[in-house]
DNA sequence: CTCCTATTTGGTAGCGCTACCATCCGGCGG
DNA sequence: CCGCCGGATGGTAGCGCTACCAAATAGGAG
């Protein structure tokens, strides 16, 4: 005959609020969410019984009664991939000043994962959705459509959005780099891919266009593996690519991990970087601009990503659809040391 | 008059479900959530009328009505950090098997902002709680000592578990590197620290303590700082080091960035490694092994840690307190090129 | 002064699910 | 044959909050 104590352990409810205020619960409930529609004596009485009592609202209960959970579901492939990694870090840096939680979901580069993701994530009936690539297989694609929420495709942008897109062209970094090498003087550009997701395949499709219109495509400069990307398989492939064009004199790589792999093996085996072999990455982490030498790179706008989804979700969710449902951040090519063939 | 279309956009309940399959609606959520009380003509029944309907329990009923979210909630000071996303990433995967939702917070290295997202985390009743170190402020200690659900502390092991516990020592795993390069003949042996959260000042008393035993010890070999880590910082603080020390002979680094940092500015200086300085970093990344020359470091087992800490959170939850309340999965010193000073 | 509109406040009825108990049934001992 | 027991099933009453509408109040036009 306690209800109080019958589940909820006690915690001060909103009709515990609106008894200390001396207010219907209702009130309670928008002085805290629309505090404008309120008087102002209200409020200011409502607010001091918030936090006499510690009242936090329980966002089960709200987001059942309202129908809509405040949570963005995130989806991205990674979690450990730093490029993954900023990007989230810029959702939860923009998401930290609302009312907004994030679920993350970690689909392992798998399609069917991520329809399953999806499910879960649907079934709390999300503000907003942010999803990694532009590649979701039909189903998902379908059930993206259907979400009576705001979605952002991540990471890259394409000609069909399901409703919104941030990113850049994975293409053109990719040709870009290769452009840069070329202009360089090198000629046997090698290509070093791993796990060959389908932002990677672009970067390929970049590298391949630039090569072709140089007359210098050669199939065999290709090196690609569906093994997922580290520093070790960086020096494998390396060894591979080698093996397989030894007139290789550049290496243009997915990522900088793979990147940083080829630099110390070329230490280890005392070829020459730049001069011998040149080489650019891919995200231009931290320590590309460390290396010794120095690494090119393309700059890619991932903590940006991040935030620019959050805040075309908010404008959304607050009825004020942006004007540009597809944004294009671009990528930036920082060209250092490991391309520069001939000593300025 | 369509109360179905009303709010909650048209999705099955669990009392279509139990229609569909002619029984009650209760029988229905014991069927999904202990079937082996269910008869299993029922089970069957009820099983094929969720998958005609396509019913996906709505989790903020499912809480509201049982005052416990399936949820466990996760406190880093970091998302970015290679360590900690490899511990989020063990995290997510022990749990992607069960019912278990993850709402992760990011501290930024900040007592208050944990103590904050607590107040947030709690509000939903989570399942159980994964806190990062053991150096809670006083007002989030005692919300975690409150709340009724499981609570893992995990990082580092220590004397006064307010639950449970998984780590190692950092301390140990400072000393354990000291102590080598002492053993390899290396006397001024620096110490590079950057953002000297609890876990770098104990790896630094560590440190501390094996020059200490060996008669080594000077502070002028110590550098650190609280901006936070990164391979450029470790170049810049060698730097500094040596302008402090130049007799510096080798390099303890509060992590691996550092060390990276460390060994692209001996290239650059050409400054021989191993036998000019030596370098010993802290986790143990995939690229030390990689690196050239091969850099020493201490293997922490992050992804075992989200793991473990998954595995007694859950089993605390089935009511299977776990014997151990406190495990220290140790870590493991990789001794390697970058002080391997004395060729064997 | 009345009527009408705009604004502020409150009551009611659920949101979808589960805790708690009641009920029912078959099988068993007396 | 009755009563009792244990397991399976169901009904009822919320969980804490908000959508929806009604009511009350204030303010302005006529």
């Amino acid at each position: 005959m306690r209800p109080r104590s019958r589940r909820g352990g006690g915690r001060p409810t909103i009709s515990d609020v609106a008894r200390l205020a001396g207010v219907g619960a209702i009130t309670v409930s928008r002085a805290l969410r629309q505090p404008e529609r309120v008087s102002e004596s209200l409020r200011i009485q409502i607010e001091r019984a918030v936090s006499e009592l510690g009242y936090v609202p329980d966002p089960n209960a709200r987001a059942l009664a309202s129908a809509r959970a405040e949570v963005f579901g995130v989806l991205v492939p990674s979690l450990t991939n730093n490029v993954f990694a900023e990007v989230v870090r810029g959702i939860y840096d923009s998401l930290s000043d609302g009312p907004f939680r994030v679920q993350l979901g970690n689909t392992h580069y798998s399609g069917l994962e991520e329809e399953r993701l999806l499910q879960v994530f649907l079934s709390q009936r999300p503000a907003a959705l942010i999803v990694s690539g532009i590649d979701q297989t039909r189903t998902a694609r379908s059930l993206l459509e259907k979400a009576d929420c705001p979605v952002v495709q991540i990471m890259e942008t394409g000609p069909d959005p399901i409703d919104m897109m941030v990113g850049f062209s994975h293409f053109e970094g990719g040709r870009a780099a290769t452009a840069h090498m070329i202009g360089s003087g090198y000629g046997r550009i090698g290509f070093l891919g791993a796990r060959m997701d389908p932002r990677s395949q672009r970067r390929l499709a970049g590298y391949r266009a630039a090569m072709e219109a140089a007359g210098l495509y050669d199939p065999r400069l290709v090196t690609t593996t569906p093994v997922p990307s580290s520093v070790s398989l960086g020096r494998d492939l390396f060894r591979d690519a080698l093996a397989k064009a030894p007139t290789l004199d550049a290496i243009f790589c997915n990522n900088d991990d793979l990147a940083l792999g080829v630099l110390f093996e070329c230490h280890r085996a005392s070829i020459d970087v730049p001069h011998k072999i040149g080489i650019t990455g891919f995200n231009d982490l931290d320590m590309m601009q460390v290396a010794f030498p120095s690494v090119t790179s393309v700059r890619t706008p991932r903590y940006e990503i991040g935030c620019q989804a959050v805040g075309m979700a908010r404008a959304a969710i607050a009825g004020e659809r942006p004007e540009q449902l597809v944004v294009d951040l671009g990528f930036e090519l920082k060209a250092r040391e490991s391309t520069a063939r001939s000593k300025r």
